[in-house]
DNA sequence: AGAAAAATTTTCCTATTGGAAAACACTTGT
DNA sequence: ACAAGTGTTTTCCAATAGGAAAATTTTTCT
């Protein structure tokens, strides 16, 4: 038996995942079990999200359906299969807002894009000191398009970018953006898939 | 004790990726423990690769970091150095000149980036028929900041683009940039690396 | 250096997964 | 309708993961 949790609808999301994987080859369970080296009775009740898989089993899982792990869980958006190809308007994008700033992210249906760039709006304002830095893995580029921006890094005096100029670092060092001046600033910035 | 399977230095991988993006973050087993909701024991010995996670844990995991569950399988090499930042005034470039176009390649002397960032001219012009699509490796960004430009793509209609517009694509498809009307056209763009 | 504190790894035991084979369900042919 | 064949689910038990707390290692103070 055991307690209903909250991550077992997730885990039945993934099961029809990896069902409907399996039915577009037109694969029986037999057939899955052959190819990826797990019983049928494990592919079985991994579909119906009976079970959660381990680790191991998936990556086995996903050798046998011929792909990558990651296609486990982009969601339904294509993923960036070879020969992709998308254009973006200007303002065509996906407006997300955070404490911090308002950001755009182009190509919002495109996944397993391995870079992530993004338009943004910095209102002009003071920074709070409690603010707290960003960190996160990959590398981050960022040019300025009008305005003037300050970029706070972790323990770095801040840099103030002017229009064009432009700054690339390691995502993982704590980093914060700000507008200077009386204008928003606009900006441009493109992150390795995180 | 058990048999050493393959997938056992995946699982390795596997578990350091979960270790850096832990550290990145400068937290201890103890507050992702905290946060993810799962013993301290289990991230621990999932970090070493001693055990496979199952599905559930994982996905609690990624929520504990904040992370998107894909975000563990996306690859992402790591010859970046740890650290690393840079800043690129404007006009503050290493100037490059092919048959056709001018760009300027900024952050030069950043070492194993993985997006490599460029700045260029495209001279109003007109596309000579016989000029050959270029095709490389990797993805590829680009923002038009001045002018208009056409992007011809292999086995696609030209797209014409304005100050504003972007497009993403597979660099392995045949693509060529050119300025359209009078003016010169100025772009940005980004590939990741070689 | 030594003590105290903090962080990580081990140990030990329970809960859950994973697999073989049996049971079941569904389809097809006669 | 029945039998045979194909595909899926259940059952049962061995193998493995997960957690609490103890043991160990590393870091921080004095």
């Amino acid at each position: 038996m055991g307690i209903p949790v909250e991550s077992e609808s997730q885990r039945h999301e993934f099961g029809h995942r990896i069902k409907r994987l399996r039915q577009e080859k037109g694969w029986t369970l037999a057939e899955l079990s052959q190819r990826s080296g797990l019983a049928i009775s494990t592919i079985s009740k991994a579909e119906r999200g009976v079970i959660a898989l381990t680790y191991d089993r998936m990556s086995s899982l996903a050798n046998g359906l011929g792909i990558d792990m990651s296609a486990f869980f982009s969601e339904q958006g294509e993923s960036f299969a070879p020969g992709s190809f998308a254009v973006a308007r200007k303002g065509d994008f996906q407006r997300q807002e955070t404490p911090n700033y308002v950001y755009e992210m182009l190509f919002p249906d495109v996944w397993n894009k391995s870079m992530r760039p993004m338009m943004g709006t910095l209102k002009a304002r003071e920074l709070h000191e409690f603010e707290e830095f960003v960190r996160h893995s990959g590398q981050e580029f960022l040019v300025v398009m009008e305005g003037q921006v300050t970029v706070h890094v972790e323990g770095r005096d801040p840099v103030v970018l002017d229009a064009g100029d432009s700054i690339y670092f390691d995502s993982a060092v704590g980093h914060l953006y700000a507008s200077r001046g009386d204008e928003d600033a606009r900006i441009l910035v493109v992150c390795t898939a995180l």
